[in-house]
DNA sequence: ATGTAC
């Protein structure tokens, strides 16, 4: 695999063999991913060869190895030209996200209520391996109201108020949503886990604004220093799952008839504007509001524990996915094309003026929510104009030692007691899981962000920093 | 990420 350094934070993949446009992978040297290991730019190159794929296959500084696709990837393909849609350029984790409150605490306040906010906080939010659920769904009727209406339908049941929603991507619901695309396994799956944080690198984190780096922006976004936050980190649980796996499976039966072939089988796609191509898109719109009511209840659950332990108020900064493929509408070769835009591990980040932000939004430009790794600093970041990769940013620190690496590595008491120390309370579930989620097996979320930001894919708006969390 | 294998 050969990289052409084109300019800081910049490095090309020249096309080669069936890859119908470059790869473009933004990083700096250090984030590069060892070749001996992590085989995500091949997955870059792979990525390049789909069929109406246009620009280049983009690879954000966090990038690496995932299904078929590397996480923090993007790529687009243009629906009139016989562009696929590919489930494994969304993820099994479909909508998976983030979602930022503000409290009216600041950073003071915390000494005398830290312990009786996370006490609160570890009863009040269901997570771990296969456990849900703050919602009791009580049929397939109210199930498919979730999928179709997403947080607006948790807000519509008193879930919240509807200012929130002003603050969601797509105003809370992606539309187009097809319950009848979501299996009878998937139903049975997602039914007892509505309202449930899950496990591995998830988390409900109690933060505060540490450093601002654009001031005007912050109080747009509702944010300042010393400020108390609370960030989720959650997903469409084993119901996404199951809606990647059924539609991997569905494309891998139709992509003969569509002359389809693809350099690695976890590729499965087929045209936006074909039966398979639909039937997906509507499944993993269902998947993608499954997990933002997900995140909508997880976020009351948190309001409750603020307002009964402190008296005090978490107002939505923003909810933003990083695991989703959209329709939306974006220059190539100076004309306007509808495309259908892959982002896996990669968050949108629309510039300032795009007219879907809402109006208070619409002069900042879309915030973007960065988590970092387990007891280090979160980023809230903003769209750039005029930028690259289809107004997109990369989504987290990236994994660079497996789970496995990591256990051998550390004891999930031994990394507590050394968060605790730090400053950082942690209520877990699993000492595995927690030892699986040590910061070392992350990269620096701050040389990530450092990255994204010199390729000119996002600003900085300000840092957080976590004083306790809540782990699956 | 995930009833960490159907």
């Amino acid at each position: 695999m050969e990289l052409v350094e084109e300019s800081p934070y910049r490095f090309r993949i020249d096309r080669h063999g069936p890859m119908r446009v470059p790869g473009v992978v933004f990083a700096a040297r250090a984030l590069l991913p060892d070749l001996g290991e992590d085989r995500s730019l091949d997955q870059v190159a792979n990525v390049a060869t789909l069929p109406g794929i246009v620009g280049a296959a983009y690879a954000m500084p966090d990038v690496h190895w995932g299904y078929g696709f590397p996480i923090g990837g993007v790529a687009a393909t243009d629906v009139a030209a016989g562009g696929v849609v590919s489930p494994g350029g969304v993820g099994f984790d479909i909508s998976c996200g983030v979602r930022l409150l503000a409290a009216d605490l600041t950073r003071a306040d915390l000494p005398r209520l830290r312990e009786a906010l996370l006490d609160g906080l570890d009863a009040a939010v269901p997570r771990g391996m296969g456990r849900g659920e703050v919602w009791q769904l009580t049929d397939r009727a109210e199930l498919d109201a979730v999928l179709r209406g997403g947080s607006r339908y948790a807000v519509e049941r008193g879930h919240g108020v509807a200012a929130d929603l002003d603050r969601c991507e797509d105003q809370g619901a992606v539309g187009d949503a097809d319950p009848a695309q979501v299996s009878d396994r998937a139903v049975q799956r997602g039914q007892g886990q509505v309202g449930s944080l899950g496990s591995g690198n998830h988390f409900l984190e109690v933060q505060a604004v540490d450093e601002v780096y654009d001031e005007p922006t912050a109080t747009a976004f509702g944010l300042r220093t010393g400020q108390v936050c609370v960030m989720v980190h959650s997903g469409s649980r084993g119901l996404g799952h199951q809606v990647c796996t059924d539609h991997v499976r569905a494309m891998e039966r139709v992509m003969p008839r569509y002359g389809i072939e693809v350099p690695d089988r976890q590729l499965a796609c087929a045209p936006v504007d074909s039966p398979a191509g639909r039937a997906y898109l509507g499944a993993m719109a269902a998947a993608a509001n499954y997990a933002r009511a997900n995140r909508q209840l997880l976020a009351e659950a948190a309001r409750r524990v603020f307002a009964r332990v402190a008296g005090a108020r978490l107002d939505l900064v923003y909810d933003v996915s990083h695991n989703l493929a959209k329709l939306e509408t974006h220059p190539v070769d100076g004309s306007p094309r509808r495309l259908c835009v892959h982002r896996k591990g990669a968050t949108r980040a629309f510039p300032p003026g795009h007219p879907d932000l809402p109006a208070d939004l619409r002069p900042v430009g879309q915030p973007v929510l960065i988590p970092g790794s387990m007891g280090t600093s979160s980023y809230v970041l903003t769209g750039v104009a005029g930028a690259p990769a289809f107004a997109s940013t990369c989504h987290g620190a990236g994994r660079v030692r497996s789970r496995r690496q990591a256990t051998r590595t550390v004891r999930g008491q031994d990394l507590r007691r050394d968060l605790a120390a730090r400053g950082v309370a942690v209520r877990g579930t699993s000492w595995r899981g927690l030892a699986e989620e040590m910061p070392e097996a992350y990269k620096d979320v701050t040389a990530v962000v450092d990255a994204a930001e010199g390729a000119g894919l996002c600003r900085r708006v300000a840092r957080l920093v976590p004083l306790g969390v809540v782990k699956g």
